[in-house]
DNA sequence: CGGTTTTGACCGGCGC
DNA sequence: GCGCCGGTCAAAACCG
Protein backbone atom coordinates (compact mmCIF):
# COMPACT_ATOMS: atom_id res chain seq x y z
CA UNK A 1 0.00 0.00 0.00
CA UNK A 2 2.89 2.51 0.49
CA UNK A 3 3.62 1.88 -2.76
CA UNK A 4 1.99 4.14 -5.13
CA UNK A 5 -0.66 3.45 -7.04
CA UNK A 6 1.55 4.18 -10.34
CA UNK A 7 3.68 1.98 -9.61
CA UNK A 8 1.59 -0.56 -9.38
CA UNK A 9 -0.18 0.66 -12.87
CA UNK A 10 2.80 0.20 -14.80
CA UNK A 11 3.42 -3.17 -14.67
CA UNK A 12 0.29 -3.92 -15.30
CA UNK A 13 0.29 -2.40 -18.36
CA UNK A 14 3.30 -4.33 -19.83
CA UNK A 15 3.49 -6.45 -23.34
CA UNK A 16 4.35 -9.94 -21.88
CA UNK A 17 7.22 -11.56 -22.91
CA UNK A 18 5.96 -14.04 -23.59
CA UNK A 19 7.13 -14.32 -26.80
CA UNK A 20 9.93 -14.85 -28.54
CA UNK A 21 12.24 -12.23 -28.70
CA UNK A 22 14.65 -11.31 -26.85
CA UNK A 23 16.34 -8.80 -24.71
CA UNK A 24 17.44 -7.44 -27.63
CA UNK A 25 14.04 -5.74 -28.43
CA UNK A 26 13.20 -5.07 -25.11
CA UNK A 27 11.79 -1.65 -25.77
CA UNK A 28 13.57 0.83 -22.91
CA UNK A 29 11.93 4.03 -22.31
CA UNK A 30 14.94 3.98 -19.89
CA UNK A 31 17.43 4.09 -22.47
CA UNK A 32 19.49 5.95 -20.52
CA UNK A 33 20.63 3.26 -18.02
CA UNK A 34 20.82 0.06 -18.73
CA UNK A 35 17.41 -2.17 -18.34
CA UNK A 36 17.47 -4.03 -15.28
CA UNK A 37 14.94 -6.44 -16.47
CA UNK A 38 16.74 -6.84 -19.75
CA UNK A 39 16.56 -10.94 -19.70
CA UNK A 40 12.85 -10.66 -18.80
CA UNK A 41 12.13 -13.99 -19.28
CA UNK A 42 13.83 -16.33 -21.21
CA UNK A 43 12.53 -18.89 -20.08
CA UNK A 44 9.18 -18.14 -20.44
CA UNK A 45 9.67 -17.77 -24.37
CA UNK A 46 9.27 -21.02 -24.61
CA UNK A 47 5.90 -21.12 -24.42
CA UNK A 48 5.57 -18.81 -26.84
CA UNK A 49 4.75 -19.26 -30.28
CA UNK A 50 6.44 -17.04 -31.75
CA UNK A 51 10.34 -18.53 -31.36
CA UNK A 52 11.52 -16.95 -34.23
CA UNK A 53 14.40 -15.80 -32.65
CA UNK A 54 16.41 -17.23 -30.18
CA UNK A 55 16.04 -15.74 -26.81
CA UNK A 56 19.03 -14.44 -25.49
CA UNK A 57 19.86 -15.30 -21.70
CA UNK A 58 19.49 -12.73 -19.21
CA UNK A 59 22.12 -12.14 -17.31
CA UNK A 60 22.68 -13.76 -14.24
CA UNK A 61 22.25 -10.53 -12.21
CA UNK A 62 18.64 -10.31 -13.55
CA UNK A 63 16.32 -9.49 -10.89
CA UNK A 64 13.40 -11.98 -12.48
CA UNK A 65 12.53 -14.75 -11.60
CA UNK A 66 10.19 -17.25 -12.99
CA UNK A 67 8.44 -20.09 -11.72
CA UNK A 68 5.72 -22.47 -13.59
CA UNK A 69 3.43 -23.86 -12.12
CA UNK A 70 1.33 -26.46 -14.14
CA UNK A 71 2.78 -29.65 -14.30
CA UNK A 72 -0.29 -32.22 -14.67
CA UNK A 73 0.56 -33.59 -17.40
CA UNK A 74 0.31 -37.09 -17.85
CA UNK A 75 3.19 -38.30 -19.49
CA UNK A 76 2.02 -39.13 -23.06
CA UNK A 77 1.12 -35.55 -23.03
CA UNK A 78 4.22 -34.61 -21.87
CA UNK A 79 6.05 -36.56 -24.51
CA UNK A 80 3.55 -35.09 -26.97
CA UNK A 81 3.95 -31.94 -25.91
CA UNK A 82 5.67 -29.43 -27.90
CA UNK A 83 6.79 -27.57 -25.50
CA UNK A 84 9.52 -29.43 -23.42
CA UNK A 85 10.43 -28.58 -19.85
CA UNK A 86 14.03 -27.46 -19.22
CA UNK A 87 15.39 -26.38 -16.21
CA UNK A 88 16.66 -23.28 -15.29
CA UNK A 89 20.43 -22.76 -15.02
CA UNK A 90 19.85 -20.07 -12.40
CA UNK A 91 19.40 -21.92 -9.73
CA UNK A 92 17.02 -19.14 -8.11
CA UNK A 93 14.77 -19.71 -11.18
CA UNK A 94 12.49 -22.44 -12.25
CA UNK A 95 10.65 -22.94 -15.43
CA UNK A 96 7.79 -24.58 -16.03
CA UNK A 97 6.27 -25.20 -19.36
CA UNK A 98 3.10 -27.15 -19.48
CA UNK A 99 1.02 -28.50 -22.61
CA UNK A 100 -1.07 -25.93 -24.12
CA UNK A 101 -4.90 -26.75 -24.14
CA UNK A 102 -6.20 -27.81 -27.57
CA UNK A 103 -9.28 -26.06 -26.72
CA UNK A 104 -8.31 -23.04 -25.89
CA UNK A 105 -5.78 -22.38 -28.29
CA UNK A 106 -6.58 -20.17 -31.05
CA UNK A 107 -10.03 -21.01 -31.09
CA UNK A 108 -12.78 -18.65 -30.20
CA UNK A 109 -15.06 -20.42 -27.52
CA UNK A 110 -18.41 -21.36 -28.47
CA UNK A 111 -21.02 -18.99 -27.26
CA UNK A 112 -24.05 -19.40 -25.00
CA UNK A 113 -26.31 -17.10 -24.34
CA UNK A 114 -26.36 -15.58 -20.40
CA UNK A 115 -28.65 -13.56 -18.44
CA UNK A 116 -27.68 -10.48 -17.60
CA UNK A 117 -29.52 -8.65 -14.59
CA UNK A 118 -29.74 -5.30 -14.89
CA UNK A 119 -28.00 -5.13 -17.91
CA UNK A 120 -29.57 -4.68 -21.57
CA UNK A 121 -29.82 -8.01 -23.16
CA UNK A 122 -27.14 -8.58 -25.57
CA UNK A 123 -27.27 -11.99 -26.10
CA UNK A 124 -24.24 -12.60 -24.44
CA UNK A 125 -22.49 -15.42 -24.75
CA UNK A 126 -21.87 -18.36 -22.25
CA UNK A 127 -18.89 -19.32 -21.46
CA UNK A 128 -17.75 -23.20 -21.33
CA UNK A 129 -17.53 -24.75 -18.43
CA UNK A 130 -14.50 -24.06 -16.48
CA UNK A 131 -12.77 -27.54 -15.36
CA UNK A 132 -10.22 -27.95 -13.35
CA UNK A 133 -8.75 -30.55 -15.25
CA UNK A 134 -8.72 -28.14 -18.37
CA UNK A 135 -7.17 -25.72 -16.61
CA UNK A 136 -4.17 -27.75 -15.58
CA UNK A 137 -3.48 -28.45 -19.41
CA UNK A 138 -3.00 -24.62 -20.19
CA UNK A 139 0.35 -23.46 -19.73
CA UNK A 140 0.61 -21.14 -17.25
CA UNK A 141 3.94 -19.25 -16.49
CA UNK A 142 4.19 -17.27 -13.27
CA UNK A 143 6.83 -14.66 -12.95
CA UNK A 144 7.90 -12.58 -9.93
CA UNK A 145 9.36 -9.21 -11.18
CA UNK A 146 10.74 -6.49 -8.64
CA UNK A 147 8.04 -3.84 -8.94
CA UNK A 148 11.04 -1.46 -9.36
CA UNK A 149 12.23 -3.02 -12.29
CA UNK A 150 8.97 -3.95 -13.80
CA UNK A 151 7.41 -1.41 -12.87
CA UNK A 152 7.70 1.15 -15.55
CA UNK A 153 9.49 -0.52 -18.54
CA UNK A 154 10.64 -4.46 -17.01
CA UNK A 155 8.01 -6.51 -17.61
CA UNK A 156 7.61 -5.08 -21.26
CA UNK A 157 7.67 -7.58 -23.68
CA UNK A 158 6.46 -7.88 -27.60
CA UNK A 159 3.07 -8.03 -27.12
CA UNK A 160 -0.08 -5.90 -26.72
CA UNK A 161 -2.24 -6.43 -24.08
CA UNK A 162 -5.66 -5.13 -23.16
CA UNK A 163 -6.90 -5.13 -19.82
CA UNK A 164 -10.24 -6.75 -19.37
CA UNK A 165 -11.13 -7.03 -15.81
CA UNK A 166 -9.75 -6.27 -12.60
CA UNK A 167 -10.77 -8.15 -9.08
CA UNK A 168 -9.93 -7.24 -5.67
CA UNK A 169 -8.16 -11.05 -4.54
CA UNK A 170 -9.24 -12.41 -1.31
CA UNK A 171 -5.84 -12.00 1.01
CA UNK A 172 -4.36 -9.39 -0.95
CA UNK A 173 -4.69 -5.84 -0.66
CA UNK A 174 -3.92 -5.54 -3.82
CA UNK A 175 -6.33 -6.33 -6.88
CA UNK A 176 -5.71 -8.40 -9.74
CA UNK A 177 -5.49 -7.42 -13.13
CA UNK A 178 -6.68 -9.63 -15.85
CA UNK A 179 -5.09 -9.22 -19.60
CA UNK A 180 -5.61 -10.12 -22.82
CA UNK A 181 -3.50 -10.48 -25.98
CA UNK A 182 -4.79 -7.32 -27.95
CA UNK A 183 -2.82 -8.30 -30.98
CA UNK A 184 -5.22 -10.73 -32.40
CA UNK A 185 -8.87 -11.70 -31.30
CA UNK A 186 -8.53 -14.94 -31.73
CA UNK A 187 -5.19 -15.43 -29.28
CA UNK A 188 -5.79 -16.87 -26.09
CA UNK A 189 -3.01 -15.58 -24.59
CA UNK A 190 -3.83 -13.58 -20.87
CA UNK A 191 -2.30 -12.22 -18.65
CA UNK A 192 -2.97 -11.60 -15.13
CA UNK A 193 -0.79 -9.04 -13.17
CA UNK A 194 -0.98 -8.43 -9.46
CA UNK A 195 1.42 -7.22 -6.56
CA UNK A 196 2.51 -9.58 -4.26
CA UNK A 197 1.06 -9.22 -0.57
CA UNK A 198 3.83 -10.39 1.20
CA UNK A 199 6.35 -8.09 -0.82
CA UNK A 200 4.88 -5.34 -2.22
CA UNK A 201 8.12 -4.37 -4.16
CA UNK A 202 7.11 -7.67 -6.61
CA UNK A 203 4.97 -7.87 -8.77
CA UNK A 204 3.38 -10.90 -9.73
CA UNK A 205 2.60 -11.95 -13.50
CA UNK A 206 1.22 -15.04 -14.50
CA UNK A 207 1.01 -15.56 -18.40
CA UNK A 208 -1.75 -18.10 -19.46
CA UNK A 209 -2.29 -19.67 -22.75
CA UNK A 210 0.05 -19.07 -25.72
CA UNK A 211 -0.13 -17.01 -28.19
CA UNK A 212 -1.24 -17.80 -31.65
CA UNK A 213 0.30 -15.58 -33.58
CA UNK A 214 3.93 -14.02 -33.71
CA UNK A 215 5.15 -11.09 -31.94
CA UNK A 216 3.30 -7.89 -33.07
CA UNK A 217 6.00 -5.13 -34.39
CA UNK A 218 3.49 -2.72 -34.30
CA UNK A 219 0.82 -1.58 -31.56
CA UNK A 220 -2.13 0.20 -33.24
CA UNK A 221 -4.51 1.01 -30.32
CA UNK A 222 -3.17 4.12 -28.49
CA UNK A 223 -6.20 5.44 -27.68
CA UNK A 224 -8.09 4.77 -23.87
CA UNK A 225 -4.57 4.77 -22.92
CA UNK A 226 -3.55 7.31 -21.07
CA UNK A 227 -6.54 8.48 -19.41
CA UNK A 228 -6.53 10.00 -16.09
CA UNK A 229 -8.42 7.34 -13.71
CA UNK A 230 -11.45 7.91 -12.42
CA UNK A 231 -12.44 8.62 -8.84
CA UNK A 232 -14.81 5.95 -7.90
CA UNK A 233 -17.51 7.30 -5.55
CA UNK A 234 -16.57 4.21 -3.19
CA UNK A 235 -16.95 4.01 0.72
CA UNK A 236 -14.62 3.10 3.14
CA UNK A 237 -13.39 1.27 0.09
CA UNK A 238 -12.68 4.20 -2.20
CA UNK A 239 -8.79 4.61 -1.30
CA UNK A 240 -7.90 1.51 -2.43
CA UNK A 241 -9.78 1.52 -5.27
CA UNK A 242 -8.74 4.20 -6.39
CA UNK A 243 -5.21 3.10 -6.03
CA UNK A 244 -5.73 0.04 -7.57
CA UNK A 245 -7.42 1.59 -11.04
CA UNK A 246 -5.03 4.14 -11.68
CA UNK A 247 -2.44 1.19 -10.95
CA UNK A 248 -2.89 -2.01 -12.25
CA UNK A 249 -5.09 -0.89 -15.28
CA UNK A 250 -4.82 1.43 -17.17
CA UNK A 251 -0.86 0.10 -18.13
CA UNK A 252 -0.77 -1.94 -21.10
CA UNK A 253 -1.07 0.45 -23.61
CA UNK A 254 0.72 3.28 -22.06
CA UNK A 255 4.00 1.34 -21.35
CA UNK A 256 3.67 -0.39 -24.41
CA UNK A 257 2.94 2.10 -26.90
CA UNK A 258 5.03 5.12 -25.22
CA UNK A 259 7.61 2.75 -24.25
CA UNK A 260 8.38 0.20 -26.71
CA UNK A 261 6.65 1.76 -29.78
CA UNK A 262 9.08 3.89 -31.64
CA UNK A 263 11.33 2.15 -32.66
CA UNK A 264 11.60 -1.43 -32.10
CA UNK A 265 7.43 -1.24 -33.35
CA UNK A 266 7.72 -1.32 -36.83
CA UNK A 267 4.16 -2.11 -38.91
CA UNK A 268 3.68 -5.48 -39.90
CA UNK A 269 0.86 -7.21 -41.76
CA UNK A 270 -0.90 -10.03 -40.10
CA UNK A 271 -0.41 -11.96 -43.06
CA UNK A 272 3.60 -11.51 -41.72
CA UNK A 273 2.28 -12.24 -38.41
CA UNK A 274 1.01 -15.32 -39.35
CA UNK A 275 3.39 -16.42 -42.00
CA UNK A 276 5.96 -15.91 -39.19
CA UNK A 277 3.93 -18.52 -37.06
CA UNK A 278 3.07 -21.08 -39.59
CA UNK A 279 6.77 -21.52 -39.92
CA UNK A 280 7.34 -22.02 -36.91
CA UNK A 281 4.45 -23.55 -35.74
CA UNK A 282 5.14 -26.51 -38.16
CA UNK A 283 8.62 -26.61 -36.46
CA UNK A 284 6.75 -26.66 -32.90
CA UNK A 285 4.96 -29.73 -33.89
CA UNK A 286 7.65 -31.47 -36.07
CA UNK A 287 10.19 -31.24 -33.82
CA UNK A 288 9.19 -30.40 -30.13
CA UNK A 289 12.74 -30.24 -29.27
CA UNK A 290 12.58 -26.44 -30.12
CA UNK A 291 11.18 -25.39 -27.50
CA UNK A 292 13.68 -27.47 -24.89
CA UNK A 293 16.06 -25.80 -26.97
CA UNK A 294 14.66 -22.34 -26.39
CA UNK A 295 15.05 -22.41 -23.01
CA UNK A 296 18.49 -21.37 -21.64
CA UNK A 297 19.01 -19.17 -18.78
C1' DC B 1 -13.62 6.03 -35.38
C1' DG B 2 -11.37 2.41 -33.40
C1' DG B 3 -9.28 0.85 -29.54
C1' DT B 4 -8.60 0.87 -24.37
C1' DT B 5 -9.95 1.26 -19.44
C1' DT B 6 -13.29 1.07 -15.85
C1' DT B 7 -16.57 -1.33 -13.40
C1' DG B 8 -20.49 -4.00 -11.93
C1' DA B 9 -22.65 -8.22 -12.86
C1' DC B 10 -22.68 -12.95 -14.14
C1' DC B 11 -20.93 -17.65 -14.15
C1' DG B 12 -18.85 -21.75 -12.55
C1' DG B 13 -15.68 -24.35 -9.52
C1' DC B 14 -14.71 -25.53 -4.99
C1' DG B 15 -14.98 -26.04 -0.01
C1' DC B 16 -17.84 -26.65 3.83
C1' DG C 1 -27.09 -27.30 -1.15
C1' DC C 2 -25.06 -22.96 -0.19
C1' DG C 3 -21.87 -19.42 -0.16
C1' DC C 4 -17.39 -17.74 -1.41
C1' DC C 5 -14.23 -16.50 -4.72
C1' DG C 6 -11.83 -16.13 -9.01
C1' DG C 7 -12.38 -15.27 -13.79
C1' DT C 8 -14.85 -13.18 -17.63
C1' DC C 9 -18.10 -10.27 -20.06
C1' DA C 10 -19.77 -6.10 -21.90
C1' DA C 11 -21.75 -1.23 -21.49
C1' DA C 12 -20.16 3.18 -20.92
C1' DA C 13 -16.68 6.52 -20.85
C1' DC C 14 -12.56 7.99 -22.61
C1' DC C 15 -8.53 9.04 -25.68
C1' DG C 16 -5.59 9.89 -29.86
Amino acid sequence: MESSASDWGLEAVVRSCVGGSSAVDVPSSEAAEPPPVAAPSLEVILGCVAPVQPVRAAASSSPLYDVLEYLDLEHEQLSRAPFSITPSSAPEREVLISFPAASTSGQPLPATTRKQAGRKPSGRAHRPKRSKSKKNLVKKVVREVPVADGGVSGLDDQWAWRKYGQKPIKGSPYPRGYYKCSSLKACTARKLVERSPANPGVLIVTYIADHCHAVPTHINALAGTARNPPQSPLSDDTTKREEYSADVSSSVATDTGADGDSELWAPVEMDDMFGAFDDDFDHFFDDGDVFGQSVSL
